[in-house]
DNA sequence: TGCTAACCGAGACGGTACGTCCTGTCTTCCC
DNA sequence: GGGAAGACAGGACGTACCGTCTCGGTTAGCA
């Protein structure tokens, strides 16, 4: 089926190239990362970078798949508290954002966006798609329990929640005491009654 | 008093660079714009753009700021109906990505904040200042009128969605129909029950 | 005696390594010849190349002992009239060079002389050497015949003949009708009379 | 008449490139030359040096004709006797190519002239010009005094002689004692007696 | 007939250099 | 002294080859 002559693909290097680009994104964002920074960290030549990848882009794409990235965690279990667990996992997401290189990797993220269509989508599903899933799971569940109102916008209140976040650490607003309960609180009301 | 020896700076050539940053800025992008295509396309010097400017990032900036180019309209007037304005105001806000361009300027402004931490303020100042102010007016208004519950987090509410409209540009996601009115429903009746 | 087990060089590959080699040299001259392109011509792994020569020069080499590429014809035989026999030797020299890629491949010749010391004395001694050879026989004919003087320096005169097509080729200049006339004449007459 | 507009040319930058070019192909010849090394060694950026000349060959080029690269010494002066004035010429030549280094110099820019047709024009007016036609000058002044037979071609005998010795530069040959004397001998005798 | 060695195609690998593009600074002349 | 033009050092881009190194698959001689 699949063409294996000639030598195969040195999985080593493959990984090397994943975290040195983890690495320097992380170090200096995705601005002044260059293909040519990562060739040397990682001991490769650069012809080995762009058999692999089509553009930087494409390379951060597959960085953050590899998990060579730090993503927040996933969100808490099920407490029955629908409340509860969301305001303890959206202050998990701003905890997470605190924490330095972790803004700067996700602005990192959102300028390596803006060049390709293609690695776009692909990057948002591997950033957020997990997160986004969690928390419309976890809405559904309230649902379910008669906690959310049945006719619902769950994929709204999910955008409304992950935007916010994502809105604070562009614009590098800091986040004010009470900011994540706020929104929560604002969002969960809104989807118990309607 | 002030030093006004020398020829004075030349405004038509601060509008041309300007003008110039804004047409690139919209056909190619963040990343694919060069200081030296804006002065070439504005017929001026390099030195004179940086002369004025410390940046790239800053004279995109003052481009944004000098309505060079296009944002989205102000919302519509106050009719009484906190809903139905906001659902107006909302769909205004995804019709006017939907237009070809807009949504690649919006990517080039999010990429153009990841460079500089002192433009990326004044940047989201300028470009979602005006609308951002203008929600919490309104919802200020619908507080005062009684239709939203008195200790209701405006910041946290206009963030959501603000936030919504970002998440689903740089996600690159559809927009499904009801989706603009779905999101504002959420956050109206979020503001009216506690 | 020598260990020949394992499968033996296969023949098919060598001609068509030089093959290939003759043909690139002389549509696109030595600078501008890659090993990959050999390899491709001939249908043959890289491998292949250099585990039988140890450089481009090297098969290129090889390629010109083959017999690959075009070479100026033998000296005519020996008519007893040692200035009409040079005479006629000279022009086919000059009408070889003529010919389109031969002065190109001379060049390229040149060119690959100046890489590694070991090939260049094989490439000469292939590429002038029968020609050299062949003239200093044909003086020495001459010499015996009384036409020449006893004590004049053979080997002078023949890098003198050589020497002076050699010179015209790399300079690019053209050649003047009855120059090389007048470069057998110059030689002989100083071959004849000391 | 020409466009002065502009930051002028510095012939500083210039003639660093140049010496650092005839240091570069003198240690390491013409292949293992780079452009690059050229920009580092010159402390200037590489697109200086592709501003102002189309290829590697046009740099050496042009630090040959800046006196960059040593060549041999005019020929000695007219004393009357042209047999020994050639076999003094003709010696310094050879003695100039003992020198280590310059039968590398003289490869290198054969090698040079294997890349492009007008530069290699150029190349040898610059290189063998001057001798040629100090040469020639003093052959013609042969022929006035009557040493020289009216007819003979002059050309002829300038490109056997300087023929002879790159001939013996790019086949690697070793001089044999006496071998300056014995072509300027074979030469001149046939120029003497037609 | 099966073992072992060497060949062969393909092509990945660490590198070097290419020639282009852009950045931010500078220098000159013109107004 | 502002401004257009454009040279400059520096540095990253993406491409082309280099010479080396595995792969799977052949093709011989020897056992």
């Amino acid at each position: 089926m699949s063409d294996k002559r000639g030598r195969p693909r040195d999985q080593a290097v493959r990984a090397a190239i994943l975290t040195a680009t983890g690495e320097l994104l992380t170090e200096r964002g995705y601005e002044r990362l260059s293909v040519e920074a990562i060739a040397g960290r990682a001991g490769v030549g650069k012809q080995t970078i762009y058999r692999w990848w089509r553009s930087k882009a494409a390379v951060v794409c597959e960085a953050v798949a590899a998990g060579q990235l730090p993503l927040p965690s996933a969100p808490p279990p099920d407490t029955g508290e629908l409340g509860a667990d969301l305001r303890s996992w959206m202050r998990e997401q701003f905890e997470w954002l605190a924490a330095p290189g972790h803004t700067a990797l996700v602005r990192a993220l959102a300028a390596a966006s803006s060049d390709d269509a293609g690695d776009t989508e692909r990057l948002h599903e591997l950033i957020t798609g997990p997160s986004r899933e969690h928390l419309i799971g976890r809405l559904r569940a309230g649902a379910a329990a008669g906690r959310v109102r049945a006719d619902a916008d769950l994929e709204a209140a999910a955008d409304a929640l992950l935007g916010a976040v994502l809105y604070r650490v562009l614009a590098r607003a800091p986040i004010p005491p009470g900011h994540p309960e706020a929104l929560v609180d604002v969002v969960v009301a809104g989807l118990r009654s309607g």
